[in-house]
RNA sequence: GCGGACGUGGCGGAACUGGUAGACGCAAGGGACUUAAAAUCCCUCGAUGGCAACGUCGUGCGGGUUCGAUUCCCGCCGUCCGCACCA
């Protein structure tokens, strides 16, 4: 028996070096075993991990251990992702070169990684700024141009003036930049884009397969790629009233049915057919300036009206030439979905009845609620948006809306103006093309130039990759790509002329949109991948990260494997079979009398009566215990992954990362947390000695026949292994680690019996513990390496299989059945497992307390759920 | 505004498919060991009544379905998240 405490300080590196050595999580690609590919969100090389990544890289190593035991070939990667702003910035604060920044950073985060005792495949390692990386980049912007899927467009983009960068839709959060929180300007640009909504339909519909998905995800994609069903109507224009050469507007609408019901047409400030009528009309160019000015930035869509300009044209309805219906411009009509215009129908649509109210232009119900009579149906300030049956609508009258939406797309459908029909179904996406140009130095060069007289040419091939130089300056603002002396200076591939290179570099998200396909064979250096070993290695069967990416990045990796699969670099659609979103990891904040944050280390926190009480180490001044808050460095709330490992060990940070809390959920840190489970590493390490200790006088063969003792403790142990294999496929690691304290407990008491174990026990006890350590082999490897070699087993534990369930210790003989009177508990019965229910009802109705619970009353009923519950009903 | 999730002890949370609510941990209280501390071990720990056996109430609130509801249905209240002038 050891008194020894465990040191995880002395035997972490010593595993850590031994694994490396032998390096048994080198991933073989031809391994014949089933693969199972898990991955962690790569992380941006910022300088330092912090806990969120210590809690993303526990849990896919759990899972990867696990997989690993299990028989599978693990490919368990790790990278970076290195390009993008920060190190600009670095850059330019620090004097040091971006590339030298990030490459520095990889090294001092690499070297913290380790100190966990990932079972990574470091030999598949790689940064998106290597060139070796980016040059494969770089060949399928190609690819993708020639297959149609890249062009370069005049588009509107969000516009970041601080960053001094284009951003996508998808990086606008509330109209301002993502990263630097400055309100996004419209500007006009060309840009290259990629053609994601040429997958609309299919991204939208594969997120039904996508079960292993988290539902709240996939909704967010649905609800982002937003279809929406309805029709293309062009009205007519009134040539008296129509500018010059316009003659038609084009609106899009889900409520054809409601054509009869139209008060207003309303155009978007910049639509064509407004800038034409603006040319005369001084006042409405005011106007449309007005609103171009306000834009659509969140304060301004909260508080400003809706506001709208007549223009003075007057569209005619579709369904009669004498009908003419006035046309405005209007500050909520967006250029930038369905065609820019809209047709109002006050009475059911909310927003088109306040328009109309303020501008006195009326209503007419067209669909009336069922029961309702029409003559007393009338919309004042509340518009009706529910079924009914069509009203004031002609040959519309007496349909459902459903039967109406069909009558009038029949009709349109089939009318004939010029040589097409006036109306046609349409689909519409909420889901824009994907804007990839970033007017920025440290990202990856978009391969193409621009010839005089060629126009876009693209680098050929064998040029490839385009190299960022690095002698470049960040003294003034903008693109130092664009500000070189040299660099974009080229000669055209095509006419030999003088040209000049794409200064643009790529969107960060392209780089992480393949980097785990590149992960399967990253040492191919003439293609981005092999696709028969991509095709074999992936899909990922479990990523893990968190739920910020479930939109841009997810969204994204889905529409570039599509295009992957396009330009023939891989064979499958979706990269994410499983997908698991990750909570935050969160911690209290202590504010100090002055206001300002005091940090973890620098307080003591004390028991004071009901509550606890924070004081300043250095002056001893009070500090006042705040909210619990996503950790970061404004709240000084953080906790430095270095300082827990360096303290405790990884074993035991890693232990409290997946305890507390569900893994989806924020879990709080908190220095007593950290110390229970530091007591646990201790009280494992204790149980394992001493049942070594009793193995050793253990009978070397497995006895034939168990005591009751023995029974209840292999009984335990096989219980809690088959629990714990179920919960760790589900990712319930938290539900896990309870079944193994639970366990632990369970070998603690048989442990404390007195006097020394007979030779089944002692053979039970190190069966019990050999399983123990298995079951949390895959949360704290050091520890169970450590103790492997105690209990004398041999190799590694990281390379041993499961251990095998014995089923028929899953099974008790007799089983205790709860005894409810009409649904209130009122005993309990044990019965033989196989007990018949006559049998089972005897033994109830002789239990004293369900006489007394009945009080004289007949048994009208006894219901037995087999194996769970008796329920007398009296 | 639209869409979604969630609401269980002092706290984090557990509970299979509708079947013993509160597993496991944290905190707290009491005790043992110790000169003392640390470490370790034991006991208590939803509320309420009772010396106790035990009873009653209890999973945000109000209803419903059911022999039985934390779980299913309806209506509220609250919190969090996503989208947002989407035609």
């Amino acid at each position: 028996m050891t008194s020894e405490r465990y040191n995880a300080r002395e035997t972490e590196p010593r595993w850590q070096r031994q694994w490396d050595d032998k390096a048994i999580f080198a991933t073989k690609n031809d391994d014949v075993r089933p693969k199972y590919y898990v991955l962690e969100m790569f992380p941006y090389p910022s300088g330092r991990i912090h806990m969120g990544h210590v809690r993303n890289y526990t849990m896919g190593d759990v899972v990867a251990r696990f997989q690993r035991a299990q028989g599978k070939n693990v490919l368990h990667p790790m990278g970076w992702d290195a390009f993008g702003l920060p190190a600009e910035n670095a850059a330019i604060e620090r004097k040091v070169a971006p590339k030298a920044w990030t490459y520095d950073n990889i090294a001092s985060m690499k070297k913290q990684l380790q100190t966990m005792g990932l079972s990574l495949d470091w030999s598949r390692e790689f940064a998106t700024c290597d060139p070796s990386y980016y040059k494969h980049q770089q060949k399928m912007f190609l690819d993708f141009m020639k297959a149609g899927l890249a062009e370069r467009e005049q588009r509107k983009i969000n516009w970041d003036p601080v960053d001094m960068t284009v951003l996508a839709n998808e990086q606008v959060i509330d109209g301002r930049g993502w990263r630097s929180g400055a309100v996004v300007e419209q500007r006009e640009m060309n840009q290259w884009v990629f053609k994601i909504t040429k997958y609309s339909q299919e991204l939208l519909d594969a997120l039904d397969n996508l079960d292993r998905w988290p539902d709240k995800v996939r909704l967010m994609q649905r609800n982002w790629i937003g279809r929406s069903e309805g029709m293309l109507v062009r009205f007519a224009l009134d040539a008296a009233t129509a500018p010059n050469g316009e003659s038609e507007l084009k609106v899009f609408t889900t409520r054809p049915d409601t054509l009869f019901g139209a008060k207003f047409m309303a155009i978007a400030a910049d639509h064509p057919l407004a800038l034409a009528a603006a040319v005369k009309n001084p006042e409405l160019a005011a106007f449309i300036a007005e609103t171009k000015r306000q834009g659509t930035a969140q304060e301004i869509i909260d508080t400003a009206e809706k506001q709208g300009f007549d223009t003075g044209i007057r569209a005619i309805h579709p369904f009669d030439p004498t009908w003419t219906i006035p046309v405005y411009v209007a500050n909520f009509v967006l250029m930038e979905y369905g065609t820019g215009a809209i047709f109002g129908c006050p009475a059911h649509d909310q927003r088109d009845l306040d328009f109309v109210n303020k501008y006195g232009l009326g209503n007419t119900p067209v669909v009336c609620p069922e029961g309702q009579d029409p003559a007393t149906f009338i919309i004042t300030d509340t518009a009706y948006d529910g079924d009914g049956r069509m009203i004031n609508s002609r040959f519309l009258d007496g349909m459902t809306i459903e039967q109406a939406k069909a009558e009038v797309a029949k009709r349109l459908e089939g009318e004939i103006r010029g040589n097409a029909p006036v109306g046609e179904r349409k689909v519409n996406f909420r889901l824009r093309d994907w804007g990839i140009s970033r007017q920025r130095y440290w990202g990856c060069p978009i391969p193409v130039i621009h010839c005089e007289v060629c126009g876009v040419v693209p680098v050929p091939d064998k040029a490839l990759p385009v190299v960022l130089p690095e002698d470049v300056t960040f003294d003034r603002p903008g693109n130092a790509l664009d500000h070189h002396p040299t660099w974009k200076h080229v000669a055209c591939p095509q006419c030999g002329g003088k040209a000049q290179r794409e200064t643009d570099t790529m969107d960060t998200f392209v780089d992480s949109s393949w980097y785990f396909a590149r992960f399967t064979d990253p040492w191919n250096e003439n293609a981005p991948t092999t696709p028969d070993v991509a095709n074999r290695m992936m899909p990922v069967d479990q990523y893990i990260g968190g739920v910020e990416h479930a939109i841009l990045h997810l969204l994204y990796s889905r529409f570039f494997t599509r295009a992957m699969k396009a330009t023939g670099h891989i064979g499958l659609d979706e990269p994410f079979a499983g997908m698991f979103t990750q909570g935050m990891v969160v911690h209290e904040t202590y504010r100090k009398a002055d206001g300002t944050f005091a940090s973890p280390a620098e307080i003591s926190i004390v028991p004071d009566g009901d509550g606890r009480r924070a004081t300043m180490l250095d002056d001893g001044s009070v500090v006042e215990i705040g909210a619990i808050e996503k950790m970061s460095k404004s709240k000084r709330n953080t906790v430095d992954p270095d300082d827990i490992i360096g303290t405790y060990g990884a074993d035991t940070a890693r232990w409290f990362m997946l305890s507390d809390s569900p893994p989806d959920r924020d879990v709080i840190w908190s220095e007593e947390g950290v110390k229970g489970a530091s007591r646990f590493v201790q009280r494992l390490w204790r149980q394992v000695n001493e049942s070594a200790e009793h193995g050793k006088s253990a009978p070397a063969s497995r006895p034939t026949e168990f005591g009751p003792g023995a029974l209840a403790i292999r009984k335990a142990a096989h219980g809690a292994l088959h629990k714990v294999s179920t919960e760790i496929e589900k990712l319930h690691f938290n539900v896990c680690l309870a079944h193994i304290r639970e366990f632990s407990n369970a070998l603690g008491e048989a442990l404390a019996r007195p006097g020394t174990p007979s030779p089944d026990m002692a053979w039970a006890l190190n069966e019990a513990a050999v399983i123990l350590v298995q079951l949390f082999a895959p949360m704290m490897p050091h520890l169970a390496e450590e103790c492997w070699t105690v209990l004398g087993q041999s190799g590694m534990i990281s390379e041993a299989s499961w251990p095998q369930i014995e089923p028929n210790l899953l099974v008790e003989d007799t089983i205790t059945l709860p005894v409810q009177v009409n649904g209130k508990k009122r005993g309990e019965v044990v019965v033989a497992r196989d007990a018949q229910n006559p049998e089972i009802e005897a033994a109830v109705l002789a239990l004293d307390t369900v006489k007394q619970a009945l009080d004289g009353k007949p048994v009208r009923k006894i219901i037995i759920v087999p194996q769970r519950i008796v329920n007398v009903v009296g």
